[in-house]
RNA sequence: GCCCAGUUAGCUCAGAUGGUAGAGCAGAGGACUGAAAAUCCUCGUGUCUCUGGUUCGAUUCCGGAACUGGGCA
């Protein structure tokens, strides 16, 4: 038991598991307060696509990250660990404990294992550069320029998998050395907290028809307009903000290339595609606690973890009521 | 009732002048360390509708049946 490693727990899962809904009771019932570690919930007027929480539901536990954010600034993995250790402190400094509430596990991890991206910045000179070799002499191309300069990496990365190419080029132009090496020594971290990291699931088939219905009720709310406000404010396909599902499909449509039907149903593909990717990466992270809806009621999940969550350091959970 | 076309993987369809078949989508598994709701990799045996016939051998040719479209009455 390492005394000075501070609380925090994890609440996540497949997109449309339901994981808002149990944030706020455990919230509730730890004091804590909710960090959104969700890459499109941090945009502003994307509501309704991003099935993002309502101010009324929050009630009175504060929520951090949502609505932080311009449709058309950039935002990614760097900024998200920065922003949510500086809602992390300050929740310390309140005496509650922070919950990162969301679905994308590649920036839980950057938070969890305590993952340093500082060394080097975005070069979208580079990457236009780098992709340009992609595209007149090919994906094999590129590969081998990698190959050459950090072999490890060149191995690990498919050479169709042009943006990861394209990354490993741009640290090694940045900053002289090894992508693979940067990686190597994040991986041995030790994670400077003490941690609960819990992945709410379902059966496949009922997540699956909990999407379906959840993208038929983002179109009655008026998500169509919403994308189409958007989309008079000047934001393209080539936003990082437009690349989130539910609004993405939206753009071969008003250029008149398909129906608002195919559009939809693209929507509830991709975002079922997405489930699958979020539960495939949760799969292979340790330390989780598995929290399946398939075998227990919601009441019995929250008390799962509470239970889990009584030996963190400096949590106290009164009974209830 | 007659004529024509179709019936092949969960779906949409391709295909072999006869040697038991393959794409896309769907689905499944995986990777992932500054685009991550992104990006990328891997995985296809199915009574080729049924039934007779011809044939060494038929899902492929011929006959019949069923079903589904379309047309004519």
């Amino acid at each position: 038991m390492s005394t000075e490693k501070k609380p925090l727990v994890i609440l996540t899962g497949p997109t449309a598991s339901g994981k808002t809904a149990l944030s706020l009771c455990l919230a509730k019932r730890i004091g804590g307060e909710i960090i959104s570690a969700d890459s499109m919930q941090v945009y502003r007027r994307m509501d309704i696509g991003t099935a993002k929480i309502t101010k009324d539901e929050m009630g009175d536990i504060p929520h951090h990250l949502i609505d932080v954010l311009e449709p058309f600034e950039e935002f990614n993995v760097f900024l998200f660990r920065q922003m949510a250790m500086e809602a992390i402190e300050g929740i310390y400094e309140r005496g509650k404990i922070p919950i990162l509430a969301g679905g994308t596990g590649f920036y839980l991890q950057a938070v969890i294992r305590d993952v340093d991206f500082s060394e080097t910045g975005e070069r979208p000179d580079l990457r236009e550069y780098y992709s340009g070799i992609a595209e007149k002499e090919g994906t094999e191309a590129l590969h081998r320029l990698l190959a050459d300069v950090d072999p490890e990496a060149a191995e690990q990365i498919h050479p169709n998998n042009v943006k990861r190419v394209i990354r490993a080029l741009e640290y090694f132009a940045e900053t002289g050395g090894k992508i693979s090496g940067h990686n190597e020594v994040q991986r041995q971290k030790e994670s400077p907290f003490d941690y609960r990291y819990f992945v709410l699931t379902d059966k496949r088939q009922t997540l699956y028809e909990r999407i379906n219905l959840r993208v038929d009720q983002m179109m009655e709310a008026g998500l169509e307009e919403e994308v189409r406000s958007l989309a008079a404010e000047g934001l393209t396909a080539e936003n990082i903000s437009m690349k989130g599902i539910g609004y993405r499909e939206f753009f071969p449509y008003f250029a008149g290339e398909c129906t608002l039907e195919e559009t939809v149903e693209k929507i509830r593909q991709d975002t079922r595609h997405f489930a699958k990717r979020q539960l495939t990466w949760f799969r292979r992270e340790k330390d989780v606690i598995w929290l399946d809806r398939e075998k227990h009621t919601e009441e019995e999940l929250l008390e799962m973890m509470l239970e889990a969550c009584a030996s963190l350091p400096g949590i106290s959970i009164p009974p209830d009521k």
